[in-house]
DNA sequence: GCCTAGGTCCCGTGT
DNA sequence: ACACGGGGCCTAGGC
């Protein structure tokens, strides 16, 4: 990894042509090929960069970056280098994370009827022409029951288990189809929307579901 | 700006939990607060990170990063620092960009029979009581046209558009108002949707609009 | 290779 | 303060 602090001006021209006018700013080139532009403020965006793999030239004071199979082109002008540092960084190794939707979706599919209500599962996954439907399950009564999941229930995942529904029914064997909205924690507005169509809302926790904690005396809806 | 090389081992436990494991990477402490930590590889991302503000403890050789008012923690074990240098980067500047999605908006305004019928522009960010629709012109035969811009068309365009026309035909001066979405790309799964609402599709090109190309013989629908 | 969906999305804007 | 929408979104997974 080599580190730059140089004053410096920055172009890019691709999806969009964006300028960034001189100062003093952080380059990153990672091993990746990846070069990113950082400030000292802004948080976690870089201001501009490249993702890799790119090809580099470096004219004069100016370097520019560009995309093996796209027209993308980054050109720094550097004014003023007042740092340049090369970092061996060794192996590395991967992020391991725990608590995204598909950690729900999978203790879900295993025990669906944490959902509140006996189910038995049929599908995950299950294809529409306006995308999946996380899980295509059964009540008791042998009615459909289809389940989106997220890991936090907006307006926006009611509007999505609507289109799915609305899909789903044109078949006559699923015009009975329900939904339910399932999810770590659902928005106020998201259960209101829910209600009116007559979509139930269900709040999992990931705890419950792996056992390690009971369940809470009181359930949504 | 503080840059930090060190071999360190760093936990992420807030809205999901996550563990990075021990290898030298690249902390950056920013002026506003925030922290990001890269590897050498992996591109754009930061492996983990907090956007400022933050508050920071130093409990012997573990950094904690806090957020103000949430229970998101970042635990960074330094284990071996290899560099530690802090850099004033003095002020900085805005990122100036062109050819966003109101570029677009503004090239169809400015000819909007670019849409592939003859159409005349009546009002831009014409007021609906759910937001703005992006362009409203007239037919030729006098009928009203709700347009919506994006760059690229997703399912999602087609619900803002579909809010929009809802609205817009309750006066029944604009009951046959029909819709159109203009996008520089528009997704098989939006154009699905948009027929079944009778919305039409039309796919624009920004170096024809600027009239740097000929358009394509071929328009879309 | 393209396309779709998720993200600790981030980040601005408006209410 | 919180919801909404755009992003050069990025990035992983499916086909």
């Amino acid at each position: 990894m080599r580190l730059l602090v140089a004053r410096c001006e920055v172009r890019y021209s691709g999806r969009l042509t964006a300028i960034l006018p001189e100062a003093v700013r952080l380059l990153i080139l990672k091993a990746d090929g990846s070069v990113l532009i950082h400030d000292d403020a802004g948080g976690y965006k870089p201001l501009n960069w490249m993702t890799g793999p790119t090809f580099m030239e470096e004219l004069g004071d100016v370097l520019v970056v560009r995309k093996a199979k796209a027209e993308d082109t980054l050109e720094i002008r550097l004014v003023e280098v007042l740092s340049d540092v090369v970092q061996d960084m060794g192996e590395s190794a991967a992020l391991q994370k725990d608590g995204v939707e598909r950690d729900l979706q999978e203790l879900l599919a295993a025990s669906p009827s944490a959902l509140g209500e006996a189910l038995t599962l049929v599908k995950r996954e299950w294809a529409t022409e306006v995308g999946p439907v996380d899980l295509m399950c059964k009540d008791d009564d042998g009615e459909w029951v289809a389940v989106e999941i997220k890991r936090v229930g907006t307006i926006e995942a009611v509007e999505q288990l609507t289109r799915y529904l609305g899909f789903i029914r044109e078949d006559p064997a699923k015009a009975g189809c329900r939904g339910v909205l399932a999810a770590q924690s659902i928005k106020p507005q998201a259960v209101a929307l829910a209600e009116s169509r007559e979509i139930r809302c269900a709040e999992v926790d990931l705890a419950v579901l792996r056992g390690e904690r009971e369940p809470d005396l009181t359930l949504f809806g």
